[in-house]
DNA sequence: GACTATACGGAGTCTCGACTTCGGATATCA
DNA sequence: TGATATCCGAAGTCGAGACTCCGTATAGTC
Protein backbone atom coordinates (compact mmCIF):
# COMPACT_ATOMS: atom_id res chain seq x y z
CA UNK A 1 0.00 0.00 0.00
CA UNK A 2 3.33 2.59 -0.52
CA UNK A 3 4.02 1.77 -3.77
CA UNK A 4 3.45 0.76 -7.07
CA UNK A 5 -0.36 2.02 -7.15
CA UNK A 6 -0.10 4.81 -9.77
CA UNK A 7 -2.45 4.15 -12.69
CA UNK A 8 -4.89 1.96 -10.59
CA UNK A 9 -6.84 5.04 -9.55
CA UNK A 10 -7.58 8.27 -11.19
CA UNK A 11 -8.95 7.38 -14.90
CA UNK A 12 -6.37 5.91 -16.69
CA UNK A 13 -5.60 2.76 -18.01
CA UNK A 14 -3.43 0.32 -15.76
CA UNK A 15 0.42 -0.18 -16.58
CA UNK A 16 1.04 -2.99 -19.31
CA UNK A 17 2.04 -6.36 -17.25
CA UNK A 18 5.74 -6.11 -19.06
CA UNK A 19 6.13 -2.44 -17.78
CA UNK A 20 5.23 -3.45 -14.25
CA UNK A 21 7.44 -6.59 -14.31
CA UNK A 22 10.36 -4.29 -15.41
CA UNK A 23 9.61 -2.06 -12.42
CA UNK A 24 9.29 -4.51 -9.92
CA UNK A 25 12.94 -5.91 -11.65
CA UNK A 26 14.41 -2.50 -11.09
CA UNK A 27 13.52 -1.99 -7.45
CA UNK A 28 15.03 -5.71 -7.07
CA UNK A 29 17.93 -4.90 -8.40
CA UNK A 30 18.71 -1.56 -7.29
CA UNK A 31 18.22 -2.61 -4.07
CA UNK A 32 21.25 -5.06 -4.46
CA UNK A 33 23.08 -2.29 -6.20
CA UNK A 34 22.77 0.69 -4.00
CA UNK A 35 22.66 -2.19 -1.48
CA UNK A 36 26.21 -3.10 -2.23
CA UNK A 37 27.74 0.21 -3.18
CA UNK A 38 25.82 2.96 -1.55
CA UNK A 39 23.76 5.46 -3.34
CA UNK A 40 26.98 6.29 -5.39
CA UNK A 41 26.28 3.39 -7.36
CA UNK A 42 25.11 4.68 -10.81
CA UNK A 43 21.74 4.35 -12.56
CA UNK A 44 23.12 3.38 -15.73
CA UNK A 45 24.45 -0.29 -13.65
CA UNK A 46 21.13 -0.88 -12.50
CA UNK A 47 19.69 -0.57 -15.63
CA UNK A 48 22.52 -2.87 -16.99
CA UNK A 49 21.67 -5.77 -14.30
CA UNK A 50 18.15 -5.63 -14.74
CA UNK A 51 18.38 -6.08 -18.15
CA UNK A 52 16.61 -2.96 -19.64
CA UNK A 53 18.15 0.44 -21.23
CA UNK A 54 18.21 3.46 -19.29
CA UNK A 55 15.63 5.19 -20.20
CA UNK A 56 13.46 2.19 -19.00
CA UNK A 57 14.43 3.36 -15.13
CA UNK A 58 13.79 6.83 -16.07
CA UNK A 59 10.55 6.27 -17.35
CA UNK A 60 9.31 4.39 -14.20
CA UNK A 61 11.25 6.61 -11.71
CA UNK A 62 11.75 10.53 -12.90
CA UNK A 63 15.55 10.87 -10.81
CA UNK A 64 17.45 8.76 -9.20
CA UNK A 65 16.72 10.13 -6.02
CA UNK A 66 12.90 8.56 -6.78
CA UNK A 67 14.40 5.61 -7.37
CA UNK A 68 16.51 5.39 -4.29
CA UNK A 69 13.60 6.54 -2.08
CA UNK A 70 11.17 3.66 -3.27
CA UNK A 71 14.04 0.95 -2.17
CA UNK A 72 14.15 2.53 0.99
CA UNK A 73 10.23 2.73 1.38
CA UNK A 74 9.88 -0.63 0.26
CA UNK A 75 12.63 -1.89 2.91
CA UNK A 76 11.38 0.26 5.52
CA UNK A 77 8.23 -1.15 5.22
CA UNK A 78 9.27 -5.00 5.01
CA UNK A 79 11.33 -4.40 8.21
CA UNK A 80 7.97 -2.80 9.68
CA UNK A 81 6.12 -5.86 9.41
CA UNK A 82 8.72 -7.93 10.82
CA UNK A 83 8.81 -5.51 13.98
CA UNK A 84 5.31 -6.01 14.31
CA UNK A 85 5.02 -9.37 13.82
CA UNK A 86 7.38 -10.09 16.55
CA UNK A 87 4.74 -8.37 18.72
CA UNK A 88 2.71 -11.41 19.08
CA UNK A 89 6.44 -13.74 20.06
CA UNK A 90 5.64 -15.06 23.23
CA UNK A 91 8.67 -13.31 25.14
CA UNK A 92 9.68 -9.56 24.86
CA UNK A 93 12.52 -9.35 25.68
CA UNK A 94 13.78 -12.35 23.25
CA UNK A 95 11.43 -10.14 20.74
CA UNK A 96 12.95 -7.00 21.55
CA UNK A 97 16.72 -8.45 21.07
CA UNK A 98 15.91 -10.63 18.26
CA UNK A 99 15.01 -7.67 15.82
CA UNK A 100 18.08 -6.15 17.02
CA UNK A 101 20.04 -8.24 16.01
CA UNK A 102 18.25 -8.79 12.57
CA UNK A 103 17.98 -5.53 11.48
CA UNK A 104 21.93 -5.02 11.87
CA UNK A 105 22.72 -7.90 10.26
CA UNK A 106 20.02 -7.09 7.27
CA UNK A 107 22.08 -3.88 7.21
CA UNK A 108 25.22 -5.47 6.46
CA UNK A 109 24.82 -6.01 3.18
CA UNK A 110 22.88 -2.93 2.69
CA UNK A 111 25.10 0.20 2.71
CA UNK A 112 22.50 2.20 1.71
CA UNK A 113 19.81 0.88 3.97
CA UNK A 114 22.04 1.90 6.92
CA UNK A 115 23.01 5.16 6.16
CA UNK A 116 19.18 6.37 5.10
CA UNK A 117 18.21 4.87 8.69
CA UNK A 118 19.92 7.87 9.76
CA UNK A 119 19.19 10.15 6.64
CA UNK A 120 15.11 9.68 6.23
CA UNK A 121 14.10 10.52 9.77
CA UNK A 122 15.23 13.80 9.20
CA UNK A 123 14.47 15.58 5.65
CA UNK A 124 13.64 13.66 2.84
CA UNK A 125 10.16 13.62 1.23
CA UNK A 126 6.71 12.67 2.60
CA UNK A 127 7.15 8.99 1.97
CA UNK A 128 9.80 7.94 2.74
CA UNK A 129 10.40 10.05 6.13
CA UNK A 130 6.54 8.10 7.03
CA UNK A 131 8.26 4.19 6.24
CA UNK A 132 11.29 5.34 8.69
CA UNK A 133 8.79 6.91 10.68
CA UNK A 134 6.72 3.61 10.29
CA UNK A 135 9.79 1.70 11.46
CA UNK A 136 10.85 3.56 14.60
CA UNK A 137 7.06 3.28 15.91
CA UNK A 138 7.46 -0.02 15.61
CA UNK A 139 11.05 -0.42 17.01
CA UNK A 140 9.72 1.86 19.87
CA UNK A 141 6.85 -0.59 20.37
CA UNK A 142 8.89 -3.60 20.92
CA UNK A 143 11.17 -1.79 23.46
CA UNK A 144 8.21 -1.06 25.81
CA UNK A 145 6.84 -4.36 26.03
CA UNK A 146 10.61 -5.36 26.68
CA UNK A 147 10.54 -2.96 29.33
CA UNK A 148 7.30 -3.80 30.94
CA UNK A 149 8.56 -7.67 30.78
CA UNK A 150 11.54 -6.59 32.78
CA UNK A 151 13.95 -7.54 30.07
CA UNK A 152 15.42 -3.96 29.29
CA UNK A 153 15.99 -1.11 32.06
CA UNK A 154 13.22 1.01 32.49
CA UNK A 155 15.34 4.45 32.05
CA UNK A 156 16.34 3.94 28.63
CA UNK A 157 14.28 5.90 25.80
CA UNK A 158 13.59 5.02 22.46
CA UNK A 159 15.70 7.86 21.14
CA UNK A 160 18.97 6.43 22.60
CA UNK A 161 17.92 3.06 21.48
CA UNK A 162 17.46 3.49 18.32
CA UNK A 163 20.41 6.03 17.76
CA UNK A 164 22.66 2.92 18.47
CA UNK A 165 20.50 0.88 16.20
CA UNK A 166 21.40 3.00 14.01
CA UNK A 167 24.62 2.79 14.80
CA UNK A 168 25.35 -0.43 14.72
CA UNK A 169 23.80 -0.90 11.87
CA UNK A 170 25.39 1.85 9.66
CA UNK A 171 28.89 0.52 10.71
CA UNK A 172 28.24 -2.81 10.14
CA UNK A 173 27.10 -2.13 6.77
CA UNK A 174 30.39 -1.64 5.53
CA UNK A 175 33.25 -4.34 4.98
CA UNK A 176 36.01 -5.05 7.35
CA UNK A 177 33.97 -5.60 10.38
CA UNK A 178 33.63 -9.87 10.36
CA UNK A 179 30.20 -11.42 11.97
CA UNK A 180 32.18 -12.14 15.11
CA UNK A 181 33.06 -9.04 16.35
CA UNK A 182 30.08 -7.34 15.21
CA UNK A 183 28.05 -10.33 17.33
CA UNK A 184 30.52 -9.12 20.53
CA UNK A 185 29.88 -5.71 19.75
CA UNK A 186 25.88 -6.07 20.18
CA UNK A 187 26.22 -8.69 23.51
CA UNK A 188 27.83 -4.96 25.23
CA UNK A 189 25.04 -3.01 23.93
CA UNK A 190 22.86 -5.45 24.77
CA UNK A 191 24.46 -5.70 28.76
CA UNK A 192 23.85 -1.75 28.70
CA UNK A 193 20.28 -1.92 27.74
CA UNK A 194 19.86 -4.65 30.65
CA UNK A 195 18.60 -4.00 33.82
CA UNK A 196 20.27 -4.08 37.77
CA UNK A 197 23.15 -2.04 37.03
CA UNK A 198 25.25 0.71 38.57
CA UNK A 199 26.68 3.57 36.74
CA UNK A 200 30.08 3.42 35.39
CA UNK A 201 32.66 5.73 33.73
CA UNK A 202 30.69 8.62 35.05
CA UNK A 203 32.69 11.91 34.90
CA UNK B 1 56.76 14.67 11.38
CA UNK B 2 54.10 13.23 9.72
CA UNK B 3 53.70 15.22 7.01
CA UNK B 4 55.03 19.04 5.67
CA UNK B 5 58.77 17.73 5.59
CA UNK B 6 58.43 17.60 1.92
CA UNK B 7 61.62 19.75 0.63
CA UNK B 8 63.11 20.02 3.60
CA UNK B 9 65.24 17.22 3.08
CA UNK B 10 67.11 15.73 -0.27
CA UNK B 11 68.79 18.85 -1.53
CA UNK B 12 66.43 21.19 -3.34
CA UNK B 13 65.72 24.09 -1.20
CA UNK B 14 63.21 24.63 1.25
CA UNK B 15 59.46 25.85 0.07
CA UNK B 16 58.81 29.29 0.65
CA UNK B 17 56.95 30.83 3.14
CA UNK B 18 54.51 32.04 1.13
CA UNK B 19 53.76 28.41 -0.17
CA UNK B 20 54.28 26.75 2.83
CA UNK B 21 51.42 29.46 4.71
CA UNK B 22 48.82 28.16 1.98
CA UNK B 23 49.93 25.11 2.60
CA UNK B 24 48.73 25.35 6.38
CA UNK B 25 45.41 27.14 5.45
CA UNK B 26 44.50 24.89 2.89
CA UNK B 27 44.46 21.92 5.13
CA UNK B 28 42.91 23.59 8.43
CA UNK B 29 39.73 25.25 5.65
CA UNK B 30 40.04 21.10 3.94
CA UNK B 31 39.29 19.86 7.57
CA UNK B 32 36.22 21.77 8.07
CA UNK B 33 35.30 20.85 4.63
CA UNK B 34 35.35 17.94 4.32
CA UNK B 35 34.78 17.80 8.25
CA UNK B 36 30.88 19.51 7.76
CA UNK B 37 30.21 17.94 4.11
CA UNK B 38 32.07 15.05 4.24
CA UNK B 39 34.62 14.23 1.19
CA UNK B 40 32.06 14.50 -1.49
CA UNK B 41 32.40 18.26 -0.71
CA UNK B 42 34.59 19.94 -3.43
CA UNK B 43 37.81 20.73 -4.27
CA UNK B 44 36.77 23.82 -5.43
CA UNK B 45 35.11 25.05 -2.52
CA UNK B 46 38.43 24.23 -0.17
CA UNK B 47 40.27 26.56 -2.50
CA UNK B 48 37.87 29.08 -2.25
CA UNK B 49 37.29 29.13 1.53
CA UNK B 50 41.04 28.73 1.81
CA UNK B 51 41.85 32.46 -0.56
CA UNK B 52 43.55 30.62 -3.37
CA UNK B 53 43.32 29.35 -7.16
CA UNK B 54 42.36 25.63 -7.39
CA UNK B 55 45.78 25.40 -8.97
CA UNK B 56 47.21 26.54 -5.99
CA UNK B 57 45.26 23.07 -3.82
CA UNK B 58 45.92 20.58 -6.44
CA UNK B 59 50.05 22.26 -6.90
CA UNK B 60 50.37 21.10 -2.96
CA UNK B 61 48.32 18.09 -3.00
CA UNK B 62 48.32 16.18 -6.43
CA UNK B 63 44.91 15.07 -6.33
CA UNK B 64 41.85 15.08 -3.82
CA UNK B 65 42.36 11.69 -2.04
CA UNK B 66 46.13 12.99 -1.20
CA UNK B 67 44.33 16.04 0.06
CA UNK B 68 41.90 13.83 2.30
CA UNK B 69 44.55 12.06 3.12
CA UNK B 70 46.74 14.87 4.60
CA UNK B 71 43.87 16.03 6.82
CA UNK B 72 42.99 12.43 8.31
CA UNK B 73 46.56 11.41 9.43
CA UNK B 74 46.99 14.88 10.81
CA UNK B 75 44.10 14.57 12.49
CA UNK B 76 44.92 10.61 13.68
CA UNK B 77 47.96 12.06 15.06
CA UNK B 78 46.35 14.53 16.86
CA UNK B 79 44.24 12.18 18.70
CA UNK B 80 46.71 9.30 19.13
CA UNK B 81 48.46 12.22 20.82
CA UNK B 82 45.94 12.89 23.09
CA UNK B 83 45.28 9.37 23.80
CA UNK B 84 48.46 8.93 24.86
CA UNK B 85 48.19 12.07 27.21
CA UNK B 86 45.90 10.16 28.80
CA UNK B 87 47.64 7.42 30.03
CA UNK B 88 49.59 9.29 32.54
CA UNK B 89 45.81 10.14 34.21
CA UNK B 90 45.55 9.08 37.48
CA UNK B 91 41.90 7.45 37.01
CA UNK B 92 42.32 4.45 33.79
CA UNK B 93 38.69 4.27 33.97
CA UNK B 94 37.92 7.84 33.63
CA UNK B 95 41.03 7.76 31.00
CA UNK B 96 38.93 5.57 28.82
CA UNK B 97 35.63 6.41 29.02
CA UNK B 98 36.60 10.32 29.02
CA UNK B 99 38.82 9.75 25.58
CA UNK B 100 35.51 7.59 24.12
CA UNK B 101 33.33 10.52 24.53
CA UNK B 102 35.57 12.97 23.75
CA UNK B 103 36.63 11.13 20.37
CA UNK B 104 32.63 10.82 19.46
CA UNK B 105 32.31 14.45 20.18
CA UNK B 106 35.12 15.34 18.30
CA UNK B 107 33.34 12.96 15.19
CA UNK B 108 30.28 14.80 15.75
CA UNK B 109 31.61 18.03 13.30
CA UNK B 110 34.08 15.34 11.21
CA UNK B 111 31.95 14.05 9.00
CA UNK B 112 34.69 12.66 6.91
CA UNK B 113 36.91 11.71 10.12
CA UNK B 114 33.90 9.37 11.47
CA UNK B 115 33.68 7.38 8.14
CA UNK B 116 37.52 7.51 7.56
CA UNK B 117 38.00 5.50 11.18
CA UNK B 118 36.31 2.70 9.50
CA UNK B 119 37.68 3.06 5.95
CA UNK B 120 41.62 3.90 6.47
CA UNK B 121 42.17 0.63 8.40
CA UNK B 122 41.48 -1.59 5.73
CA UNK B 123 42.70 -0.21 3.10
CA UNK B 124 44.14 2.72 2.03
CA UNK B 125 47.67 4.05 1.37
CA UNK B 126 50.44 3.34 4.12
CA UNK B 127 50.72 6.87 5.73
CA UNK B 128 47.14 7.04 6.53
CA UNK B 129 46.67 3.31 7.47
CA UNK B 130 49.37 3.87 9.97
CA UNK B 131 48.00 7.02 11.55
CA UNK B 132 44.80 5.16 11.72
CA UNK B 133 46.34 2.01 13.36
CA UNK B 134 48.24 4.52 16.07
CA UNK B 135 45.16 5.56 17.24
CA UNK B 136 43.66 2.12 17.37
CA UNK B 137 46.87 0.48 19.71
CA UNK B 138 46.37 3.98 21.77
CA UNK B 139 43.12 3.28 22.53
CA UNK B 140 44.12 -0.43 23.31
CA UNK B 141 46.40 0.93 25.37
CA UNK B 142 43.93 2.77 27.27
CA UNK B 143 41.16 -0.14 27.18
CA UNK B 144 44.11 -2.50 28.64
CA UNK B 145 45.12 -0.17 31.45
CA UNK B 146 41.07 0.36 32.40
CA UNK B 147 40.38 -3.43 31.89
CA UNK B 148 43.57 -4.11 34.89
CA UNK B 149 42.17 -1.78 37.30
CA UNK B 150 38.74 -2.89 36.94
CA UNK B 151 37.04 -0.19 35.42
CA UNK B 152 35.90 -2.52 31.95
CA UNK B 153 35.30 -5.98 31.99
CA UNK B 154 38.33 -8.19 30.94
CA UNK B 155 35.84 -10.21 28.70
CA UNK B 156 35.69 -7.63 26.05
CA UNK B 157 38.60 -7.26 23.53
CA UNK B 158 39.82 -4.30 21.11
CA UNK B 159 38.53 -5.16 17.55
CA UNK B 160 35.05 -4.53 19.20
CA UNK B 161 35.71 -1.95 21.46
CA UNK B 162 36.57 -0.14 18.59
CA UNK B 163 33.87 -1.07 16.41
CA UNK B 164 31.47 0.29 18.92
CA UNK B 165 33.78 3.36 18.96
CA UNK B 166 33.04 4.12 15.50
CA UNK B 167 29.71 3.25 15.43
CA UNK B 168 28.91 5.77 17.61
CA UNK B 169 31.83 7.76 16.17
CA UNK B 170 30.07 7.78 12.35
CA UNK B 171 26.81 8.18 13.60
CA UNK B 172 27.12 11.43 15.84
CA UNK B 173 28.91 12.46 12.85
CA UNK B 174 25.63 13.45 11.24
CA UNK B 175 22.67 15.84 11.92
CA UNK B 176 19.70 15.42 13.64
CA UNK B 177 21.61 13.55 16.75
CA UNK B 178 21.24 15.96 19.73
CA UNK B 179 23.96 15.88 22.52
CA UNK B 180 21.63 14.78 25.07
CA UNK B 181 20.76 11.68 22.88
CA UNK B 182 24.24 10.95 22.23
CA UNK B 183 25.13 11.46 26.00
CA UNK B 184 22.42 9.04 27.28
CA UNK B 185 23.45 6.63 24.06
CA UNK B 186 26.81 6.34 25.42
CA UNK B 187 26.03 5.69 28.76
CA UNK B 188 24.65 2.25 27.71
CA UNK B 189 27.35 1.35 25.94
CA UNK B 190 29.30 2.23 29.06
CA UNK B 191 27.09 0.38 31.10
CA UNK B 192 27.93 -2.85 28.53
CA UNK B 193 31.52 -2.25 28.75
CA UNK B 194 31.44 -1.86 32.79
CA UNK B 195 32.38 -5.29 34.88
CA UNK B 196 30.01 -7.64 36.96
CA UNK B 197 27.05 -7.87 34.78
CA UNK B 198 25.24 -11.15 33.46
CA UNK B 199 24.18 -12.02 29.96
CA UNK B 200 21.05 -10.58 28.49
CA UNK B 201 19.24 -10.93 25.70
CA UNK B 202 20.93 -14.25 24.59
CA UNK B 203 18.93 -15.99 21.91
C1' DG C 1 -4.63 -10.48 -38.06
C1' DA C 2 -4.78 -5.36 -37.75
C1' DC C 3 -4.69 -1.08 -34.96
C1' DT C 4 -3.01 1.83 -31.45
C1' DA C 5 -1.73 3.29 -26.96
C1' DT C 6 1.95 2.10 -24.24
C1' DA C 7 6.60 0.90 -23.42
C1' DC C 8 11.26 0.19 -24.97
C1' DG C 9 16.43 1.13 -25.93
C1' DG C 10 20.29 3.52 -27.90
C1' DA C 11 22.24 7.72 -28.79
C1' DG C 12 22.32 11.77 -27.58
C1' DT C 13 22.72 16.54 -24.23
C1' DC C 14 24.11 18.93 -20.09
C1' DT C 15 26.22 19.71 -15.74
C1' DC C 16 29.66 19.16 -12.40
C1' DG C 17 33.86 18.32 -10.54
C1' DA C 18 38.69 16.59 -10.79
C1' DC C 19 42.77 17.95 -12.79
C1' DT C 20 46.21 20.94 -16.30
C1' DT C 21 48.20 24.75 -18.76
C1' DC C 22 50.50 28.91 -18.98
C1' DG C 23 51.42 33.71 -18.62
C1' DG C 24 52.01 36.76 -14.70
C1' DA C 25 53.47 37.80 -9.75
C1' DT C 26 56.72 37.55 -5.83
C1' DA C 27 59.91 35.73 -2.29
C1' DT C 28 64.72 35.01 -1.95
C1' DC C 29 69.43 35.90 -2.60
C1' DA C 30 73.40 38.48 -4.29
C1' DT D 1 67.96 46.63 -6.96
C1' DG D 2 68.22 42.92 -10.36
C1' DA D 3 68.01 37.99 -11.46
C1' DT D 4 65.43 33.90 -11.15
C1' DA D 5 63.52 29.94 -9.17
C1' DT D 6 59.36 29.29 -7.12
C1' DC D 7 54.68 30.07 -6.70
C1' DC D 8 50.25 31.85 -8.09
C1' DG D 9 45.26 32.13 -10.38
C1' DA D 10 42.06 32.18 -14.40
C1' DA D 11 40.68 29.64 -17.96
C1' DG D 12 40.81 25.85 -19.78
C1' DT D 13 40.37 20.06 -20.83
C1' DC D 14 38.31 15.70 -19.81
C1' DG D 15 35.43 12.07 -18.12
C1' DA D 16 31.45 10.46 -15.65
C1' DG D 17 26.92 10.24 -14.67
C1' DA D 18 22.08 12.10 -14.50
C1' DC D 19 18.55 12.79 -17.57
C1' DT D 20 16.04 13.35 -22.61
C1' DC D 21 14.63 12.42 -27.60
C1' DC D 22 12.81 9.77 -30.93
C1' DG D 23 12.22 5.97 -33.94
C1' DT D 24 10.97 1.08 -33.06
C1' DA D 25 8.64 -2.89 -30.79
C1' DT D 26 4.84 -5.02 -28.55
C1' DA D 27 0.77 -5.82 -25.22
C1' DG D 28 -4.04 -5.25 -25.34
C1' DT D 29 -8.32 -4.98 -27.88
C1' DC D 30 -11.36 -5.90 -31.75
Amino acid sequence: MSTSDRRQTGGGRARRVDAEANRSRILDVAEQVFGAGGESASTEEVARLAGVGIATVFRHFPTKAALLRAVLVRRFDRLREQAEALLDTADPGTAFFDFFRHLVADAATKIAIGEALLDAGGDSDGEAAEASNGLRRAVGALLRRAQQAGAVRDDVELPEVYALLVATSRTAAHAGLDEEVRARALTIVFDGLAPHRHQPGAG
